[in-house]
DNA sequence: CTGAAAGCGCTAACAG
DNA sequence: CTGTTAGCGCTTTCAG
């Protein structure tokens, strides 16, 4: 099943067979002939063959997208069926590759791939830009020589959730916040930003600082650090929680020290996982729609792709607090 | 930066170049040349173009897998992790895609790729397949062919787990044991494969089989499951959820209702997600060793590639309960 | 309007 | 031991 198939099929040559079915410009074709193609390629079910594809044209048509491996969302699938479908109807192909620690993984499969783009939600290292570079990868996202602070999507994953948790908070009427941070280093740059975002909320509003502190993901742990804000001096009324899962945690070991929120300390996840729903009490949250930030961040793929230079900072698109009994 | 530049570089042909960085067999090189080759492709950053070499030798390097889109446990990167490290080790590249309702994405994936393999954990759709098959993909796992019961991993995903989760209870000398089922329709096989291995331990056990209900995700109507079980004449004693969400939103009804497990009813998930060890009370579950799952069904794959017909039926590797206080 | 021909980067017979 | 050469399937000038 190759082009030859097919024009031997029509009695054509290959040059017009490829014209019909990459409707070349500039090419007048008769309809007659044009329709005979189609039908024979339906009918043998030719499919052109990607590697010699983009052997001959030069460029790829795959996008390679790392997913983090920290605890995903369920939303994940969202993010990547929307950005896929976004960067389809541009002619890509969204392929997806799973972060690991194990390094130069993302700097082989661009290498075995040689993608058009290499996009992710975090700076990639240094040794696998370099392999990106040699597998001629055109465009990456975020690029490498940005600076942390401002790079792409900071807004959204880091910052602005921070942000939203501590206003939150603060028009609660709570005035001393601390943050909960996971003590899992994987994620110490992102939880530093949404820190930043809760730090600038509160300086906006007049507030000090507020606290960071690292909480074990177990529930004794969790006690003790409640308790040790309990007998701070300036013991902190409202914590914002580095994601759903540290702010389980929290409510967990508060609930073993017969303490309750948001009474005894107001507590704020974020993310929204399923299971932030069943807590006790039921876990307010930011949520954040990640099917239209996998679409928003697909299309500015596109513009930088079409050479567009641009602010890949993002708005947070969908970011949004879930309100329920928690804080 | 081509093996034509590799080749200028030192003075030798490409055909030269091609057999030293391939090390070819039956091709005697001397030391000094090999040596030569190599350092200059090191010094060039030399890295050998996919398309191209996919092309000439008619087989890729690539192997897909097709993750799940049902909610993701936080395993799944250990499980992608290993499964990667197990193929590239055998010289083959793992990319992932993600599940996604939209249909023929994998068989657009295919034909982008060209990959020697593609496999899952469900059996795909017949379209997807014969894009495959045009693809020119290889091995299929599981194998389109084979029928829905034992078919590949069904032992782990599905009939073992809800095995072991009432095999638990039953040693806990319950005996009138529930199935607790989500309504989501995109696990329906999945959730009835569980259903019916604990149907087969209370078989086993000469009890009757467990009543099946499906649990919406919300604390209102799992309640009103617990409820209407608790009406019911053969009232059940223990309760075998799906998953690990499906077994929060039981606790977060039965909370609500003023009752607590395992006194009033036992439940035990599967997965073990983070979230289970805050529930109140925590969970017990089934989890499951993913990253051994990863490289198991890896080396199945490899065999599978070797031509070796084998058994697809996978023993549950590493699955065991997880004891905590709810079951 | 259609066909012949070149060539993308790489590998593997086959000569030298 | 090394170089020449053909060709993988496809696109795309350039002639007819």
């Amino acid at each position: 099943m190759t082009s030859t198939d097919v024009a031997r099929e029509t009695g054509l040559s290959r040059a017009t067979v490829s014209f019909v079915l990459n409707d070349t410009p500039n090419q007048s074709i008769p309809q007659a002939t044009r329709q005979r193609v189609l039908e024979a390629a339906a009918r043998l079910g030719y499919t052109p063959y990607a590697p010699a594809r983009t052997l001959r044209s030069g460029r790829s048509d795959l996008i390679v997208c790392e997913l983090p491996d920290w605890p995903q969302s369920p939303t994940m699938a969202e993010f990547v069926d929307r950005a896929g479908e976004v960067l389809a109807e541009a002619g890509y192909t969204l392929v997806t590759h799973v972060h690991t620690d194990r390094p130069g993984g993302l700097g082989r499969l661009c290498a075995a791939l040689a993608p058009a783009a290499v996009f992710g939600m975090r700076p990639f290292p240094p040794q696998d830009v370099e392999a990106m570079r040699r597998a001629r990868v055109g465009v990456i996202l975020p690029p490498p020589q940005a600076g942390s602070g401002d790079d792409l999507g900071a807004s959204v994953w880091t910052t602005g959730i921070g942000r939203m948790q501590a206003e939150h908070l603060i028009a609660k009427g709570h005035t001393r916040i601390a943050c909960a941070l996971p003590d899992d280093p994987r994620v110490s740059d992102l939880s530093a930003g949404r820190a930043a975002g809760a730090a600038q909320a509160c300086a906006d509003a007049g507030l000090p600082a507020p606290a960071r502190s690292p909480v074990p993901l177990d529930i004794d742990g969790a006690a003790g650090v409640v308790s040790a804000w309990r007998a701070s001096p300036d013991a902190p009324t409202a914590v914002c929680a580095y994601n759903d899962e540290v702010a389980l945690a929290l409510l967990a070991g508060m609930r073993r020290l017969g303490l309750s929120a948001p009474g005894d300390l107001a507590v704020i996840g974020a993310d929204d996982i399923p299971a932030a729903r069943f807590a006790a009490p039921p876990l307010t949250t930011i949520a954040l729609d990640s099917g239209d930030l996998g679409a928003h961040l697909a299309r500015a793929l596109l513009r930088t792709l079409d050479g567009e230079e641009q602010d890949l900072t993002l708005a947070p698109h969908g970011v949004h607090v879930v309100e329920r009994e928690s804080a």
